[in-house]
DNA sequence: TGGTAGCTTGACGCCATGTCAAGTGAGAAT
DNA sequence: ATTCTCACTTGACATGGCGTCAAGCTACCA
């Protein structure tokens, strides 16, 4: 796919590794400098910055395979295995990304591309959780207070990227106990009681 | 306070009003058009554009009055009124700063400065959290599963303003439902079972 | 009459993204 | 051996924010 050629791969793997470690602050002449070439040779593999990142995004969806993590969870008979499978499977993919994403959710505010392919990928993840809420549904554990459209909604920002950050990061919490409590509360949160 | 200086006021109001309206985006010649005054002359009043939302952010605290819309849940008995009470007024405080938030949080990535007023007041925010869950753990009514700082941490998340955007804005949720299914998922999440 | 406070205009430096033009060097084609 | 081409380099430049500076205007005050 994107491995065909060696300085794009230069390139995003340089950007890659600034994320991760940097802030969301990495400059175009960072990512050249790490990868070796000139600011401008940027330009003659991505047009732009949002593009370049989004481009770090695929690189790293196809190097973790994130469509194998989530076969998984897709694989689970019962709703409740499901869920369980689908929030270890993202919650677990979180870290891996959490240098682009913080990095395409700032520049979301001001630039139209990044936002709109963030909003996707974010999408994708809104269907793991339908798919999970729907199968609870079948099952008859969803809590009779919440309909599927709002069951989702809610799991969504339960599982979302700032939400992480602020309990991993501002909190402190291990990725151990963000999975734990993570786990606990969409069970508390969605299914019926008793 | 505040108010000694008319066009200080007429500055405070014009970035407010402009940035409930627009984007995170606005710039300081938008603020200046929209106050009537040059941009340059907002240098006169305040130092940077970091300083400036952090004094719009006091501002709305005064005009808004938030010390009396949380003094009702400091007086709550129970722990559960308290949780309540705290719940409805920072969920209803939200909305109203929502775009000064924006813009902060925005900023926040860059600006040293931006950052360490968004988590001066976010810390404001985690004290309320906490004195809930307190008076939750007097009572006896904490989730045994929890200790005070986790189920802090937790109450705080749910209560980000990442997830309120998240839930209002992208999802759509109407104000009466997010307020409604926080009272929910904060009691599952808290409170023991039973 | 003079001073001062608060503003205006215009120009500038800084810094990031993105563009353009001219060159270089290695390998392939002939 | 010559030529062509591709990927890259260097250097310069436009654009658009923020922040600063200098000089001038005006209304009010002593």
């Amino acid at each position: 796919m994107s491995s065909e050629n060696p300085t794009r791969r230069k390139i995003l793997n340089a950007a890659w590794t600034l994320l991760e470690q940097g802030g969301s602050q990495i400059r175009m002449s960072d990512i050249a400098r790490a990868a070796g070439i000139s600011r401008q040779a940027l330009y003659l593999h991505f047009p732009s910055r949002a593009e370049l990142l989004v481009a770090v995004t695929r690189h790293l969806d196809e190097e973790k395979d994130i469509d194998a993590r989530l076969a998984e969870s897709r694989n689970a008979t019962t709703g409740q295995a499901r869920l369980a499978a689908f929030i270890a499977a993202w919650g677990n993919y979180i870290p891996e990304i959490r240098g682009v994403a913080r990095a395409l959710m700032a520049m979301a505010d001001s630039d139209a591309e990044a936002r709109a392919a963030w909003d996707d990928r974010m999408d994708a993840v809104r269907q793991g959780c339908a798919a999970a809420v729907t199968a609870l549904a079948r099952d008859g554990q969803l809590d009779p207070a919440l309909d599927e459209g709002r069951a989702t909604d809610l799991l969504w920002g339960l599982l979302s990227v700032p939400l992480w950050i602020q309990l991993r990061e501002t909190c402190g919490w291990s990725q151990e106990a963000y999975l734990a409590e993570m786990q606990r509360l969409a069970g508390r949160a969605l299914l019926a009681e008793g």
